[in-house]
DNA sequence: ACAGCCATGTAACTTGTTACATGATTTT
DNA sequence: AAAATCATGTAACAAGTTACATGGCTGT
């Protein structure tokens, strides 16, 4: 549910269209997660059929820009009061890669454990790089979210290589 | 595509009916993911839709045991050689809200950090105690790989706390 | 008799996502 | 004139998820 409640968000400070919309988010995630347009419409539309927010007149360019509604502004502060928990992300596609690869007794799993350290070794030379780039303090923490997350993924793919090392 | 691949995974040490599936695929994961039985059945309509598996006849108790294709063999390996990068993973919907709540101008941003450092604190305490009664190595590496992103978690947050208050 | 587990399956829904169609305006 | 950007929108689909219906078998 993030792009929806991201939209909302933004609708908070005042009426915008999906163009807008689109350019803003962006500005806060920066390169690291591109918002194709029609998802604007597709979620608009869904916040507008769930009585979040409300379209209003097309201006003289054509352009729809949509409020808020009080319904919307509750759902949004709820949103920002309650913490992420760990049972609401969604599963974790590398951890049940591995446990999977161990499961199905995966001869290759050292492997596979290597493939990805390179890979994620890569995207930290990515990240460490377009940090040069970044404008604004939403688009830095959010490149330096990814940069803890990536450097916690190669601790973890030390200790599973360990471990199954000792277990051999 | 986590359900999909793990079942098709399993699947590759021989053939299995879907109770069967769900009791092996909660055995690696834990009560980490719990996995609800109905959705067995329906990725695994999903898998015969595309050729990687096929259902047998059902047994003298009504079970039908799915055999994995050559197809659905390929596309397993396939999946465990290619590793999980960057822009595969879903957005990240913490790192979005406080994206969001400096966007929007959130007044109660710090508000909003303290209120995850402490859901946070608490998911690791669970993890912590959870890896008590743990059995098998695959459980023990998902609840190792929960704790570190946890505490990459709480990382970012101070991070974050730290850096919007220089920022004043 | 009844609770609970084993076992299968379907219908309905959500969010996310892309491909496509359409046209106006602006820049080169 | 052509290319790029601004701007809206729809159709179609994937994957995940849950609620529900159904029935057999097992233990108390």
């Amino acid at each position: 549910m993030s792009i929806r409640h991201g939209l909302l968000a933004l609708l908070s400070t005042g009426p915008r269209y999906g163009y807008q919309l689109r350019g803003e988010f962006e500005a806060s995630t920066g390169a690291t997660w591109p918002l194709n347009i029609g998802q604007v419409y597709t979620t608009l539309s869904r916040l507008e059929r769930d009585g979040l927010v409300q379209p209003g007149e097309a201006d003289d360019q054509g352009r729809v820009s949509y409020t808020i509604t009080p319904t919307g502004r509750e759902e949004m502060t709820r949103w920002f009061n309650t913490p992420v928990v760990h049972s609401d992300r969604p599963r974790d596609e590398l951890v049940i890669k591995l446990a999977m690869a161990l499961a199905a007794k995966e001869t290759d799993i050292t492997q596979v454990i290597r493939n990805q350290r390179t890979a994620t070794m890569r995207t930290l030379q990515h990240l460490t790089r377009a940090k040069n780039t970044t404008h604004g303090t939403a688009q830095r923490l959010v490149l330096d979210s990814m940069i803890f997350q990536a450097e916690a993924e190669q601790r973890w793919l030390d200790h599973c290589e360990a471990i199954l090392k000792e277990e051999t």
